[in-house]
DNA sequence: CTGTTAGCGCCTTCAG
DNA sequence: CTGAAGGCGCTAACAG
């Protein structure tokens, strides 16, 4: 095993208190033995055990557990820098874990990290189910939501303006012109999948516009099923001349099922991406700063970390949204 | 503060051993106490400090450490992915940190990991200077390198075919008749960096052409300075007539200089993109498994977690590249 | 300035 | 089947 105290005490010839309070750089040590220690230490490889010394100071464990959906979209990694951001400038680190959109993996991960004891959990919840982020069954640990607002349970979140970006990008599809719109959406039972659809009804309705179920579709999991479902929305008769799609996923899958239909289609999507100025049709995406959603979701945690009462606030951050038209000269 | 598991002994009229027992699944526990048990640690909503239990029971912490350049880099959100497929596996969580290729700061994530206690680490080196990551100086904590080979330290370490990939991009670019091609690196004092320039020059020699150093460009730190170095080297008497970019970021830059130019320069870069049949110019990429690498690492890290002794092999995997032609038309 | 005693929360060991 | 004693590695709180 690894040198402990105890070794370095004894090779320095010293008690083990003297090569604590050496290692905290305690002033009260004098100059020779703290040298003799510091030898010890040198010559042994010893490193103190952070996880004892927690249990001893009772402590944090100085650690941030984030339960996402998936890592690898982008809009999850700019959260999650956003969130080490933070994190570093408070010394903590930040444990991962992807939740697959499983509500029942969440619950596991969120599990674990209680009884790891970590000092805070960021969620972004895979559904509408809360019930497991409560602090309450956590060990008393800080949760704070991103993306969706808390339900039943008595949380701080941070928001995206799901409902007022899109209303924006609808309207200004409607503004151009286009009077039938098709909508990509997200599963109902999500809060982001129903304020996005939201935006656009509430959008159509301002223009006196009615909802027309042929052009909806809200449930693509994955790019090959939201081409698929662009695909049958375009291949009806007196299909639709503009579509908006409510994330990137369906933002990709409209785009090549459009292209495929010769690129006539206008399209608005939620997220931004890198590539959107340089794509062959000219598109609209509804943008914001997911790296900010993570820094103050961050805080917040922290808020709750340093000032373990202030519990019961719930309350909401929202982070605004900007439309962003990309004309991309058309072929 | 938390229960504590004397807390639920005296609440369940118990010893705390029995409690011990029955959170383990101890069968020698009387059905009747273990009954009371459950019901105490429901009652109090206790939950067993694993922290404790790990400094007792002289286990592992079941963590995994990461220490990558950048989480909003594709690629590494794919190894991230790959890691953690396989750290799920085992029941161990992951710790991610960012070192924003600084290798100062990576020494400090590393000895944080290091003093943690965390069961293995698998590094990204920001640099060619490893010896932080030598495991004699952490506290022995097995040590995994992915996309660069250990540099004066024994550990293992997860490679891409950096030289094969950019050699057979290069060699195509050339089989189209192209004989001014341009470079965009990397670092030259990267391994990365080195081999995908060596690929290059090795493609231009197999071919009897010549390097020319007013087409090349090598340190590039993002997409804007690429997008610089792409113009320079395209604005120059008697251009290149194809461009070889050694990673995304140069990609991306370059594929923007060149659609200011008229887009009739060819394209070849490392790191393939979603969107990269999608754009309006051809484009040939250099794309692998970035989730194998992860899974690989990790799957190398697991070894010496379970066979401390194995420590001093130095094992090297190679992932292969796979060179993918997006014709896309051209506008 | 330094060492001793005691104990953080849990579990191994060993008597009952 | 159950409990008491002791200790994992570290450090407050006291002596000296």
């Amino acid at each position: 095993m690894n040198p402990t105290m105890r070794d370095v005490a004894d090779y320095a010839r010293v008690s083990p208190m003297t090569v604590s309070r050496t290692l905290r750089d305690d002033p009260s040590v004098a100059p020779e033995k703290r040298s003799r220690v510091l030898a010890a230490v040198a010559a042994l490889g010893y490193r103190r055990n952070e996880a004892a010394r927690t249990l001893r100071v009772g402590g944090s464990t100085k650690l941030l557990g984030v339960v996402i959906t998936n890592i690898a979209n982008p809009f999850y990694a700019q959260l999650a820098l956003g969130i080490e951001d933070h994190a570093d400038k408070r010394g903590m680190r930040v444990v991962f874990a992807n939740s697959g959109e499983n509500t029942d993996r969440e619950r596991q991960l969120v599990q674990d990290f209680a009884a790891r004891r970590l000092d805070g959990i960021i969620a972004v919840p895979a559904a509408n189910q809360h019930d497991h982020l409560d602090p309450a069954g956590l060990a008393a640990v800080p949760v704070v939501l991103a993306a969706s607002p808390p339900h039943r349970i008595n949380v701080d979140a941070v928001l995206l303006d799901d409902f007022g970006g899109t209303y924006e990008a609808t309207s200004m599809l409607i503004a151009r012109g286009h009077r039938n719109i098709g909508f990509l959406g997200l599963p109902a039972a999500t809060w982001t999948g129903s304020e996005r659809y939201r935006g656009y009804v509430a959008a159509l309705e301002a223009a006196g516009l009615a909802v027309q179920d042929r052009f909806v579709r809200r449930n693509q999991p994955h790019v090959a099923a939201a081409v698929e479902a662009a695909n049958a929305i375009l291949d009806q008769p007196d299909p639709p001349t503009a579509v908006f799609a409510a994330n990137n996923r369906n933002t990709i899958g409209a785009y090549r099922a459009i292209r495929s239909h010769g690129g006539t289609t206008a399209l608005a999507g939620f997220d931004d991406f890198d590539f959107a100025d340089l794509l062959d049709l000219p598109l609209i995406v509804v943008s914001y700063d997911a790296r900010e959603i993570g820094r103050v979701a961050a805080e917040l945690v922290c808020g709750h970390i340093d000032n373990p009462s202030s519990s019961p606030l719930a309350r909401r951050v929202v982070i605004p949204t900007k439309v962003i038209d990309y004309p991309n000269a058309a072929s």
